[in-house]
DNA sequence: CAACATTATGACACCGGTGTCAGAAAGTGG
DNA sequence: CCACTTTCTGACACCGGTGTCATAATGTTG
């Protein structure tokens, strides 16, 4: 397999480099006959561009990075085959850079991976989107950057979120008019913004409904399925013991699903249990969580497509969107008896 | 910030450009002076040297294209975590490619993704590194690559592995030593080498305790929880019922649980269950599933850096290992009563 | 048809590194 | 001290594209 390159490609069609180049980027000035020729040229000798020499001459590598610190593995995938989507569909790559948001050299990290990889543009899932800090730095840096269920509220940067506040509204109602009035809640990890957004959601709804809030029935949990059965442990020992929890993710419900079953108590019917995020864990176990479901996949593929537009162009508007997110009822929630 | 070149870097350090680049690449005849000089400069300088004008220059990208086609998260998450780890170290990027093992396109994808991406090299996980198609093709086109828990048996290419064979034997014989004699198996996908291993190990395992091994015992799978889910109800509907359930991964082992639990039956005391990967959901759930651990992690970093060592000195001896897999037991898994 | 505006094309430098090769500097042996 | 290696070093072309600008071809107008 011998290489084609531009200029076998521009012999072969009898025109310069240059005007094989314009017929590549679809630039106009090119005659109608030529642009045709080239065309030609191309099937003929199955010619594809380097993305390597073209990034080289125009600064550009084509390639997103994607960050992330989340210890959902299907929040990871669903982010990451929503980057994809957007990615191909415009001919970029996808960089997956795990790393951790504490520590003071969150900001070195990114720099060096900047440095080191020359990429393009940053999507920032949470936590990383929330973090002030990180978006003056790439502010500062003039690098490109797009926010996915981000909380801040900066008119200047792309941003594509959920309702999350809503979606713990709709679930905390859901139990309320289920019957349940003595509501426990666990919260999410503090970096992010979703748990603060979840709980507002939690305590308006039982406002509304003219239930008291009563701080006692909320537990700190950070996201992970341990937090969240430390939490179960607190909450389950509560006298009374709630009716219902409602767990700011599915794995924190899981985990109180669990400890439920071990202490013999059969969920729905002594406790109503619900979850968060419609993780795959939520329809996998007995009996399946009620849940909020986002759409992850969706938010960051707007987010990866804005941000594509955004580099080829800085005149393209700002895009700032909030998706639906959707109630879904299973078998762990019912009437109080 | 202005731009650092190596064009820079030599001008300041009194050099050419090419001793500058010797003394990036650690390469020999450069006086000691001279290249204590140089990298005083790139200190001073905080030069780093552009991966995009190298990879034109050397014909390299210093990107490994990770391929996998797996309904396990988990499993995906682990394998990139090892592949960027290798990676990382080696100044190397990861680009996830997500496709269907299934479908004439396979070969045109990849070729497509080859010629678009200048992999450098590629890290086949299952079912591709199964697929000899495939290994045929990459070797055909000259492209470096690495199998990861492949069973194609090929000394000419790097193949990382665990043995799937033993840790099914040990789980089944786990499962007999509790006094099950009535197990049942659940196949995973077939495209999968893994499946037809983990099949043998249970086989196996009947055969030298002298259990008479019976097909109506073998339900078909194919990794997801839905197969798992079929093949759960068509083993809950034996008669007799197993006392014991083999699934070949947790996802499906998962899905015999619920199944189970569903129909009041207790687990383990009624039925024994056991799964296979050691996912999360595996410890997520109550009872937490007995099951073979895999250092899927180790694996992918293993194949990979040895994939990049190849890609830098084609004279590297071609690495093969089979790593250990190891019980894991809880509280699925009890006595026959 | 002259005078000018517009469109099409190519020559050439350049992006930031690496490979080749020739020549300078330093080391060795008789 | 001279001839001969061996070790350094730099000039220069090159990787495969893109940007700039000058010039050729074509179109428009009075």
């Amino acid at each position: 397999m011998k290489k084609v390159t531009i200029n076998s490609v521009a012999t072969y069609a009898g025109v310069s480099k240059k005007t094989v180049s314009r017929v590549l980027n679809n630039e106009p000035n090119v005659s109608p006959a030529t642009r045709e020729k080239v065309l030609k040229v191309f099937k003929e000798l199955d010619y594809t561009p380097n993305p390597i020499a073209r990034g080289l001459a125009r600064n550009r590598s084509f390639i997103i990075g994607c960050l992330y610190d989340n210890p959902s593995k299907s929040y990871i995938t669903r982010v990451q085959s929503g980057a994809l989507e957007a990615c191909h569909k415009h001919h970029y790559n996808l960089l997956i850079h795990p790393c951790e948001l504490r520590g003071e050299e969150l900001i070195a990290n990114i720099e060096h991976l900047l440095t080191t990889s020359r990429l393009d543009g940053m999507v920032l899932t949470p936590p990383f989107s929330d973090s002030q800090e990180l978006i003056d730095f790439l502010k500062k840096k003039k690098v490109h950057f797009a926010r996915v269920a981000s909380a801040i509220d900066d008119a200047e940067s792309i941003s594509v979120r959920s309702n999350d506040e809503l979606g713990a509204y709709e679930i905390t109602e859901h139990l309320i008019k289920l019957g349940h009035s003595n509501i426990a809640f666990i919260k999410g990890h503090p970096d992010h913004s979703a748990t603060e957004q979840r709980f507002s959601g939690y305590q308006r709804a039982l406002a509304e409904h003219n239930i008291a809030f009563n701080p006692k029935l909320v537990a700190e949990g950070n996201f992970s399925y341990h937090s969240g059965a430390d939490s179960a442990k607190a909450i389950l020992d509560l006298d009374p013991r709630p009716s219902a929890v409602f767990a700011s993710n599915d794995y924190m419900a899981a985990a109180v699903l669990k400890l439920a079953t071990q202490r013999q108590l059969k969920v729905p019917q002594d406790i109503s249990i619900a979850g968060f995020d419609n993780a795959p864990i939520a329809r996998h176990i007995w009996p399946g969580l009620t849940t909020i479901a986002q759409p992850v996949e969706e938010m960051t593929r707007q987010a990866v497509e804005q941000l594509i537009l955004q580099i080829g162009d800085e005149q393209t508007p700002v895009y700032q969107a909030t998706l639906e997110a959707k109630l879904i009822t299973r078998e762990s929630t019912a009437q109080h008896k």
